[in-house]
RNA sequence: AGAGGAUUAGUUAAAUGGUAUAAUAAUGGUCUCCAAAACCACUGUUGGGAGUUCGAUUCUCUCAUCCUCUG
């Protein structure tokens, strides 16, 4: 019984990967890409279709609706469900997505509170909230303009009394796993990612960020490609920039995505993708999860 | 070909005979539940050459490139 994770920034091919890899290992594939998770959102998200999955089973692809609030807590309880049931069973196990906190969640002894806190914070200042913050922890890395990250802090104090503050646990692996990282130089991925843009667009991005605007999927907002689009229908910008912008976001994620994978994951065998032949990759990973 | 204007960071702009300023991109980073989120930090610049000057990005000349107008 085997476990392989698959991370690498948006664009690199994780996804094809997976597929090949658990045709092989007869495995089954866990989704650890927060808005793969959504059923609306289909071709922003460049999320697997029917077909691409070659009968292979997927788990926490399409479980919940955009008009839903949904969280990495959620994701992590029902991830740990699947992957122990399917451990029992001894079956293989792929775990792929670009979600550096659903995995880290998903893989590691991170604790979530269980309950919300009570109190209302919404009439208090950034100010006010981060004084408060400070008094309780002095020395914590809170941003004033954080928030969201600030309430979060006062209604966990509030419910239980005490701070949320950096535990070890939270690099302590609670699963024996191999770790597979995909990259491609920069340039390359950039590249890729501007032209997956426009092949999205010949694929009907517009009509489904239409649609999803017409039908009041607000929360599609957040996501890169729909936020932009949505921005053009209110007539904010014009379709180049939103397209413009949709690249620039994406190649912005994928940055952010490398800086937490190394600065979040340890033991990460990574992999140079070759875009011309995607096999040879393929062949190289096999090789190296055989020699193991 | 002639006349006028322009040339400042990758891009768009500002300013000044005395430390060249922003925005944005790029780059780096932070991280316990909206994470494709939120936030932070930071590197780059006066088209080439000559002259005036203590000092030129600024003034002068010249070359180059671009724009507009006139044949």
């Amino acid at each position: 019984m085997k476990i392989v994770v698959i991370i690498g920034p948006t664009g690199v091919g994780k996804t094809k990967l997976s597929i090949s890899l658990a045709k092989k290992m007869n495995a089954e594939i866990i989704n650890a890409d927060s808005t793969q998770i959504y059923k609306e959102a289909n071709i922003g998200t460049a999320k697997i279709t029917e077909k691409e999955m070659e009968g292979i089973k997927h788990h926490l692809i399409n479980i919940v609706s955009l008009k839903q609030d949904y969280s990495v807590k959620e994701y992590q309880s029902s991830a740990r469900k699947i992957l122990d049931s399917l451990i029992k069973e001894n079956k293989n196990v792929i775990i792929v997505g670009g979600s550096g906190l659903y995995l880290k969640a998903l893989l590691y002894d991170y604790r979530f509170s269980d309950e919300e806190g009570s109190i209302n914070y919404d009439n208090y200042k950034n100010e006010e909230l981060k004084a408060r913050v400070d008094q309780l922890y002095e020395g914590n890395n809170i941003h004033l303009n954080n928030r969201k990250r600030l309430i979060r802090f006062l209604s966990h104090y509030d419910l239980t009394g005490e701070i949320i503050k950096n535990n070890n646990e939270k690099d302590k692996p609670l699963y024996d796993f191999t770790l597979i990282g995909l990259t491609a130089p920069r340039e390359e991925l950039y590249k890729y990612l501007n032209d997956r843009v426009e092949i999205m667009m010949c694929d009907g991005l517009l009509e489904e960020c239409r649609s999803l605007y017409n039908n009041g999927f607000e929360k599609a907002n957040r996501l890169i490609g729909y936020k932009e689009f949505f921005d053009y229908f209110k007539g904010d910008i014009n379709l180049v920039t939103a397209i413009d912008e949709t690249q620039k976001r994406t190649r912005n994620f994928a940055k952010r995505q490398y800086t937490w994978y190394n600065h979040q994951f340890k033991n990460i065998k990574w992999f140079n993708v070759n875009y011309k032949d995607f096999n040879e990759t393929i062949k190289k990973i096999e090789d190296y999860l055989d020699s193991l």
